[in-house]
DNA sequence: TATATTTGCAAGTGATTACTCACTTTTATG
DNA sequence: CATAAAAGTGAGTAATCACTTGCAAATATA
């Protein structure tokens, strides 16, 4: 990958993320990029092609990201570092803008990429069983629920605190 | 309010949900409510004015819609009452396509309007304060939190049931 | 009925949109 | 070194954008 087509997705995920996708023009993000409006279809095609471009290095990053809470054993952990996880999206992580971005384009594109959190839905019930919960799978959607939810408050409330609510949610989990 | 001025609002609301604020020009407005382009001007001054409209009648139904829950006396009545109103906005709802709009806008205007929210907040609180939970407040968060979370998967991934979810939370919160 | 106001339309406006094309520069390869 | 492929540019394109203007038709008011 060249450093100017680098610095074209990394323009453009930065601005689809403030301005959402047809709120921003490709000549907004080649100006950003510094590059000539003629390379990001030299590179992507067309402006549908950068939006695919920058979905895949989500998936890319989403799979690593839930990696480490998937392919754990214990149950009890497994719930934990799911809540941590959700915990440091907040608001000065430098991982806040991508994710953010995430549900902008999936409010934007209408879809909801289902199969990139079967696995999580997957391992969260395991665990649930495992613990010994009556309904295993409807804990799991809940709680993947609760991820959406607060989602959607960290990136659109002002001020909102999610600490309080981890702890909650540790506290009940009793994890 | 004119026939067409209402015939346009109607119009707007329905692209907008279904293809963004940004993502829908006037004049697709215009010919899908069969006046003149100009007319949208003449009665909203501008584009945001449209908008601004929309927004404005969606605080009203939104006020309609929760007072019956706000005014609820009855803890256990006021909590059923939300999730039965979560439990209305299944696909297939007249309703539907407005809150689907307001949360379509929520993320493309990135402006979470809290007090409207407030109201509700508040009687959860007082709601889970009768019912003598440890910490009322932060319960009240949560369900209005799995509340966005579900609205999110209603409106994003299809074939989403929220019966079983909405059921099980009956049942978590014995009402 | 006379007049003022509101409602409505058609045909514009300049700016911006996504995208193309002819061209030059850089890089890789035999 | 020669040559082909890839990277990059800048000036275009037609279409569409939000919005304006001048004027006619409908409606309200006196």
């Amino acid at each position: 990958m060249t450093e100017k087509k680098e610095k074209i997705l990394q323009s453009a995920l930065e601005l689809f993320a403030r301005e959402g996708y047809t709120g921003t023009s490709t000549s907004k993000v080649a100006k950003h990029a510094c590059v000539s409006e003629g390379l990001i279809f030299r590179h992507f095609g067309n402006k549908e092609g950068l939006l695919d471009a920058i979905i895949k290095e989500g998936e890319e990053r989403a799979k690593t990201l839930f990696s480490s809470i998937v392919f754990e054993t214990d149950p009890k952990e497994l719930i934990s570092k799911l809540i941590t996880t959700i915990e440091s999206f907040s608001k000065n992580s430098e991982d806040f803008e991508f994710w953010k971005l995430q549900y902008k384009i999936k409010w934007e594109t209408e879809k909801y990429n289902e199969h990139k959190m079967e696995a999580l839905q997957l391992a969260l019930t395991s665990a649930f069983t495992k613990l010994e919960y009556e309904f295993p799978e409807l804990e799991a959607t809940i709680l993947l629920v609760i991820m959406d939810g607060l989602a959607t408050r960290l990136c659109l409330q002002e001020n909102f605190q999610v600490g309080p609510i981890t702890d909650f949610l540790r506290k009940k989990y009793n994890v």
